[in-house]
DNA sequence: TGAGTTTGTCGTATCCACGAACAAACACAA
DNA sequence: TTGTGTTTGTTCGTGGATACGACAAACTCA
């Protein structure tokens, strides 16, 4: 069904033509901010619209204090130059935080994906309560914004929660490893931070798709599956370009699929959860280690069986083969074209491919295997940061127009 | 992210003020297919729109043939009357065609989503190419069409497959129950037709939860599982109110989820398929019966287990558990608000449910389990006709003015 | 029968993109 | 250096589409 009209088809809201003005404005910054600066004349090209038409609208972006146009400078072809249209990085930040057990990361990212400040600081497994994590992003919040030294204005903050966070309300639903559970989150922090800019919480393994469809490997891909690893498992499902969400938010709690009916007890009260079967801890309890080892634990396991140490090849051998189980099953639920491997499942990629890539095409589908692109991320160890930014970056994207004047106090 | 603008955010093409016009008639003639007849004022006050833009609007509509206006009649309340709009089904109608493996249904449907007439024809194994399907589809239609008395036209041809069907190109990737492979099964088929109208080919799951969504029992719900048994397995994926189709139109193919790693061979290539433990084989050779008894033997079963027969009482709870094993981890994968169950699985609901609930419930993330609804099926044997019916139409309701015009010959 | 209410219709205003005409800025060749 | 051709920004008028206000129409109720 191609029937992509340009207009959400269910919303029974009636189209006026500001409308019409606030999507255009809408799909120009987009532009910039997800494929950088390009000539008025480009932006003519790429959208289709007229030259006038996209005059008026970079001009509207740039009274809006979004966009600048650098002075026409001659490239050498015919004609005359066109003015190149660039996002004030600089000027329009989110904030960007990371709310993980042992760490907070908070990162100042300017329009246009750039991360111009990044802060991370340890914590100890007693001060993950909501009241300290929430004084530990406020000062960490702090230290990035001393350290920005032009004027500037935050445009938003996004948050990614190592828990189910229910998009709604921003609110986290339950976070196991954080001890919390119906927490109104995202209020509570944007009222401790005290700032007009909107707060937008979402789950880690989303935030880190987010990141990946923007920014890493999967740009312009439309139907992606983010798998990621730790002691947890979570993905990210993309379908069609957007993120799904499922009812509340839950959607992609992919560590919890059920793979092993003889398997052992899941912390979520479940047995036999993929998790239990290609997580950390069973990757390393294979290979004769301590489950709760941590990533060094993992490092080490790699250098054995780089070594040729018996116990780590057959550890990563059965990773493979149930990692692979998994995949199978969800590359034949969700039919994506590309599956992203991230985290732990990045580190033992070297490792596992080639027993991993048999067991998936052993059992999923030859149709959907066939047009289907395993890859690891691309994205560092900011990967999160720069998914919470897009997540506070979404708002402003969507009506600049309208974000903007909702931040009143906006006199940049 | 409510940025729900009512735009399409990634398509980078311009939008024009003619598009403007295309959404709304889209949504008044979107309102009046699904909600069924509205008054004018009706109409206004749920788009939006001002009474002129909703007179203009429907003006065209009916100048397109599409809709009438009922002369006002008072409804005892007070103010002037506002005519009625309706949707001409008798004169718009859509051709819906359901290829099974047994028999092939086609039904003119009405705009509306009213069934004018249905033909079934039955049809031996051995019947089931793709030329023998083709030529048994042209000529049901012609039965079809011949008991429609008025005058009217067709606006669309949607088809249901039981296979993978390529959405990009209607073509059937493979349909095991049939032997087909690669087959161009949309352009053909409108070929053999000889109709202007276009022709939309689905995946019968997919089909059938359409139906659901728009017919059935999850009308305005947005995020629905839609799972189908029979002798396979298949699903409907809703998210967002829109069909998750994947990269390719293969999305849903539930029944090959891996759940048993000691399970049976599928006939996909695979082993321990959810298929190989929920679907009818399953269920009636753990009854003691012969795996391919159809539906007959099911029936005979479920009477047993009425009856208080051990081994059929037995099969169910098995069949519980695995069903309940497999919907635990598609709930968890994509937090749907509601499951619909349809085929065997509507069937056999009485006989599992407390079993099957208790099992997604040890098995379900709490989170995820709270808001979800498990209900049964509400549409009969035309669920698929119906649903074809909606594919069918699908590129009519998204732009009125251009579909119309596209039908040459469409001078009703 | 008249007052009050609700709704359709018509003309005007407003918003927005398009298109044509013109000017500006460049490369290239003589 | 100058002129030509090319590409692009700008301005202004036009057309499409909805909003808004005024007025007429149709109905209920007292």
């Amino acid at each position: 069904m191609s029937s992509r009209t340009g207009f959400a088809a269910t919303s029974s809201t009636g189209v006026r033509s500001e409308t019409v003005r606030s999507a255009n404005l809408s799909m120009l910054l987009r532009e910039l901010h997800f494929r950088g600066a390009a000539s008025r004349s480009e932006l003519v090209s790429r959208t289709g619209l007229t030259r006038s038409s996209v005059g008026a609208l970079i001009g509207e972006l740039v009274k809006l204090g979004l966009v600048v146009e650098m002075p026409a400078a001659s490239d050498g072809s015919r004609g005359r130059p066109s003015p190149v249209a660039i996002v004030r990085s600089a000027e329009n930040v989110a904030i960007a935080v990371d709310v993980s057990v042992d760490s907070i990361g908070v990162a100042a990212v300017g329009l246009g994906g750039v991360v111009l400040t990044v802060e991370r600081i340890e914590r100890a497994r007693d001060r993950v309560s909501v009241d300290a994590t929430i004084a530990d992003i406020v000062a960490t919040v702090g230290m990035v914004r001393a350290r920005l030294a032009q004027q500037y204005r935050i445009l938003g903050i996004g948050v990614a929660v190592v828990g189910l966070v229910q998009r709604s309300d921003n609110s986290v639903a339950i976070a196991p490893n954080l001890g919390w559970r119906d927490v109104r989150f995202g209020d509570r922090l944007g009222a401790a931070l005290g700032h007009a800019a909107p707060v937008c919480v979402a789950n880690d393994a989303d935030v880190a798709a987010l990141a990946e469809i923007h920014r890493g490997v999967a740009v312009g891909v439309d139907d992606v599956l983010y798998v990621w690893g730790e002691v947890g498992v979570g993905g990210g499902l993309i379908s069609k370009g957007e993120m799904i969400t499922g009812a509340s938010g839950f959607a992609g709690e992919i560590g919890h699929l059920p793979v092993n009916p003889l398997g052992r007890a899941c912390q979520c009260g479940s047995r036999g959860c993929w998790e239990t079967e290609v997580g950390e801890g069973a990757l390393l309890q294979r290979a004769g280690r301590s489950r709760d080892g941590g990533r060094e634990a993992v490092d080490a396991l790699l250098d054995d069986a780089l070594g040729g140490v018996a116990l780590a090849v057959a550890a990563l051998n059965e990773e493979a083969t149930w990692l692979g189980f998994g995949l199978a099953g969800l590359i034949n639920v969700l039919n994506p074209s590309m599956v992203v491997l991230g985290g732990l499942f990045d580190a033992v990629y070297p490792f596992v491919e080639g027993r991993l890539l048999d067991e998936i095409k052993r059992r999923a589908l030859a149709s959907s295997f066939a047009n289907l692109v395993i890859v690891r991320t691309a994205l560092g160890e900011d990967a999160l940061l720069l998914g919470a930014g897009e997540l506070a970056f979404e708002q402003v994207l969507a009506d600049p127009l309208g974000a903007i004047r909702a931040l009143t106090g906006s006199a940049l």
